[in-house]
DNA sequence: ACCTTATCTGCATGAATTGCTAATTAGCAA
DNA sequence: TTGCTAATTAGCAATTCATGCAGATAAGGT
């Protein structure tokens, strides 16, 4: 995702405005590696300027979306989380603490199953324990 | 997914019953490599006993995931999908007409990202058109 | 400063799934 | 075969996540 600056930018000249609200999205999203709900970026958004609509954090998060300046993801945790990274990755995610992480993959090789199909996108989901829950379940 | 016969030992085993309802959709799941939601499988069940719940199909379909005769997966469709085959596979989903494909995939090798996560499973959903949906997408 | 149009908020709605409970039934044992 | 007990079913309520809608508001070009 690119800077709020440039985002400011990229909304004006795409005739959408930027309002208080979601440049503070904006800045909230930039540089969040944290794979964030609508629901944890609202509580975000909340504590810095009350009184703003979760409704308001969904329609942002689609208008970026659909700019490409983020990509949401599915990993099984019930909600869509939101990844400013846009960059070719996948994601390992964390069955003690829910956490997920960035995972950079070569290429995932197919063996069968593919001979009709052409393909456009995929993506890895990993599952298994982060180096602290690992350490955690050590100890039990 | 084993056989309804296999099954029918098998729930008994584990102190489970086997109503009718459940025979009839161990009966509608084996062999099935449609990938089906619950509300399919609703619909497929109702046409040979009607009146059977929606609720009643979660609930063996919940106890066929648990003694790990069946898994269940995300591919994005908004609704969860049931599949039979509990082999080491992946998905392929076609943007065209929704049908969910096996995959089998030798290994998903991993660059960076993973050095303080132990893995436990990896699951890739590839996206795409099928041979069919490809052709009609070429026609047009 | 004005005007047009996008946006915000709050609420209603929708879709998928799970929780709950009275009535029923499977399946073991006598 | 009959009876008993715990599991199951069905139906509806509740929950969660996400989107639709409409009046009030505000962005930003003129």
């Amino acid at each position: 995702m690119r800077s709020p600056e440039e985002l400011t930018v990229a909304f004006r000249s795409a005739g959408l405005k930027v309002t208080p609200q979601r440049q503070l999205l904006f800045r909230l999203l930039h540089d969040n590696s944290s794979h964030p709900t609508a629901d944890s970026l609202h509580s975000a958004a909340t504590s810095v300027m009350p009184g703003i609509s979760l409704r308001t954090v969904y329609q942002t998060l689609t208008d970026l979306a659909e700019m490409g300046e983020l990509q949401s993801i599915e990993v099984g945790s019930g909600s869509l989380r939101f990844d400013p990274n846009v960059s070719d990755h996948h994601h390992a995610v964390c069955d003690g603490c829910g956490d997920v992480h960035d995972v950079y993959v070569s290429k995932a090789p197919v063996l069968r199953g593919l001979d009709d199909f052409s393909v456009s996108d995929a993506h890895i989901v990993y599952r298994g324990h982060c180096g602290a829950c690992s350490a955690l379940v050590a100890t039990k």
